[in-house]
DNA sequence: GGTGTTAGGAACCAATCGGTCAATAATCGT
DNA sequence: ACGATTATTGACCGATTGGTTCCTAACACC
């Protein structure tokens, strides 16, 4: 590495940027809000980052990767793998009650909504977050299955995308339709529909 | 009414806007952008409406109806409360996999995310879209727990807004993860968890 | 057929948008 | 110690943003 380092901390500013983009999406965070957010200044930011959507890139990879590893740490604190999806279901029902930081919901979920259209880059992440959160989920359900928890007439593969779609649904009326008490429904109904039962 | 009368169709105008607003987003739709889609000027559009705000509100209203129509007349079509249900889900989920006049997903999803931390007014069309299709579902679900197609060990409005999540999680994902065969799977769990069992 | 009322049209506005650039400062390799 | 390289700063840019205003045109009512 040569020259002049940078005074300033990633880390730090991937988080301030996150925060940004996820209280206010992409088009509603102005420079001048990223710029407070992080304290550096216009120069510095588009040395760094040479446009606001790879800003926008890498916040959101950043999330991503944030939200894989404390989901990975709730579901492995679990004693089973039904109880670790059970843990993760209610995870993300506080993440969608409650707010977080300050903000509501999902940073990925938002990004879904207003970026894919604009910005192929972001749909790659996206996929690949979502195929890494499935994969990780049929993973757990098929050792459920093998345990004889876990319902096994229907693939892993499927339960995995029905749970993952009920976690995105939960996140995307964050803050409209998220109460306490219906959010632990819908982790019952998660939970319960994926029980092995003997007919 | 007096004066001169207005020269544009009103409804027109709103479907305009709806689409701008559904493919842009809020934030992303420009007054010209607007302007462009509806063929009206500045001036008219904003003796009309009043700021850009209402006219999002406008449409967004006009959006939620016509969905609303459009599904109840698809469940009515059905043969039973089940049936109703069932293609329910699958017109979602072609809304959610195909493009639908040349957008993609929910407008009132992508609103959840964009606008309910900057527009009260929007947050309560959507409270009230909300509750209206759950009281909808769960009346469709409670006839057919009547009939005994539907199970009855857990309430038809738990059964309802786990539906409703379901559907909302597949318009989330919309343009990421939505394939023919994903959705297929998801309704299908969805139907199977209603299903009436003998244990 | 005036008159009051509303719609349409286009020029105009300050503010803000994302983005650039040249000058200066700080470090590394040698 | 010195040149190469990179980071920081802040002024600067044209374009566009949402919104206003004023004038004219077209209808309803009496």
């Amino acid at each position: 590495m040569k020259g002049r380092p940078r005074e300033f901390d990633m880390d730090h500013v991937l988080d301030a940027m996150m925060s940004v983009f996820w209280k206010k999406g992409f088009e509603g965070a102005s420079l001048s809000d990223l710029l407070n957010a992080t304290g550096l200044q216009k120069g510095s930011l588009y040395k760094a980052f040479h446009s606001k959507q790879e800003m926008f890139q890498q916040a959101l990879t950043h999330y991503v990767s944030a939200i894989h590893a404390e989901t990975k740490q709730v579901v492995e604190a679990a004693g089973s793998p039904l109880a670790g999806i059970e843990a993760m279901l209610k995870k993300v029902a506080v993440d969608a009650c409650g707010k977080r930081n300050g903000h509501r919901g999902c940073l990925a979920i938002k990004s879904m909504m207003d970026r894919t259209s604009h910005d192929a880059e972001v749909v790659e992440i996206l996929k690949a977050a979502i195929a890494s959160a499935e994969k990780g989920l049929a993973e757990l359900i098929e050792a459920g299955q093998a345990a004889g928890e876990i319902r096994n007439d229907l693939s892993a593969k499927a339960l995995a995308e029905a749970l993952y779609c009920l976690t995105s649904g939960m996140l995307a009326t964050s803050g409209i339709a998220t109460t306490k008490a219906r959010t632990d429904r819908i982790v019952a109904f998660g939970v319960e529909s994926l029980k092995s039962r003997t007919i």
